[in-house]
DNA sequence: TGACATTTACTGCCTGAGCAATAATTGTCT
DNA sequence: AGACAATTATTGCTCAGGCAGTAAATGTCA
């Protein structure tokens, strides 16, 4: 940290990362929600069914991995998409703690259904964006996130000398 | 929208703006607000704190739409900040239906004493970062999120021919 | 002026999600 | 082998926040 970025002088809440991205938080999840409205999917279970499809996760501990959510809120979250026969739930035989999961057809057929309408989303929220721009957005979110997993979380807040 | 930026095969959820965003969110939360785990403050009153004190808003409809909030937990938010004694809420004259908000001397005095925190804290995220790059990822935030402003939310999901 | 729409603030209702604790299973290390 | 830590899945408790509906005040427009 030999060169400080930001300063308290300059500090303001309309270009900070943290204003501005719950900000793209709150205006992406209901435009996103709306167009898987008929499946009845919230955007957790859109990315876990995704993940599922690709491969990324197999088990409840991964999704809560991978997406930083709750075991909890994600042990409920599987027990909706396995009521909608979305998924199954198989206990591992090598490492029975463990619950595999798997898509079912009509899992795989919602997935397959819905990616169309959100490319076209993003298709259109990304007009005017140049190929470059949006590149470069992805990767810093990225990199940001990647940075961010290996800052712990304060359990006392720091106290300024 | 002449050239499409995504396509259906690519489409991957590991690189997908909407993703990103969520991950980002889920982990900057808890981090966010451990730093101010003293003062008891979600990440929301932080904002509308920080909002009030530069004069972007003025009243909860205010606060609302700067961070893209519902009505009913911006008053409710309100209610706390107010019983904790942070904000005032004043009846406007001119306009009867409106509840002009403003800081008190502790409220300012919570934001003041917050702001060198949040910024250690930035300075530390960024660590790696150019400013170039904190530039870029701010002003493409800004511009996704104005854009994604001008989107309406459908309300029947759209189907495709 | 009067009908109608809009804006502001607020309330009940319900859901998604975070926190803490638990049981079962597995890994680690002396 | 045995004590102890770590991991997985799960549940209860609680709360922030979204949705819909309401009342009061204001704006609009024939």
């Amino acid at each position: 940290m030999a060169k400080p970025i930001l300063k308290v002088a300059d500090f303001s809440c309309r270009q900070s990362l943290g204003y501005l991205n719950r900000r793209l938080f709150n205006l992406l999840m209901p435009r996103a929600e709306a167009l898987f409205a008929d499946a009845e999917l919230t955007f957790s279970q859109w990315v876990a069914l995704m993940s599922l499809r690709d491969g990324i996760v197999s088990t409840a501990a991964d999704i809560a991995r991978h997406l930083d959510h709750d075991t909890g809120a994600t042990t409920r979250m599987i027990d909706q998409m396995e009521k909608r026969g979305l998924v199954t739930r198989t206990r591992s035989t090598e490492d029975r703690r463990i619950v595999n999961l798997s898509l079912t057809p009509q899992g795989r057929a919602v997935a397959r259904s819905l990616v169309p309408r959100i490319v076209d989303f993003w298709n259109e929220a990304l007009d005017g964006f140049t190929p470059a721009e949006v590149e470069a957005l992805t990767e810093l979110m990225r990199r940001l996130g990647d940075r961010l997993e290996t800052m712990p979380i304060a359990d006392e807040p720091r106290r300024r000398a």
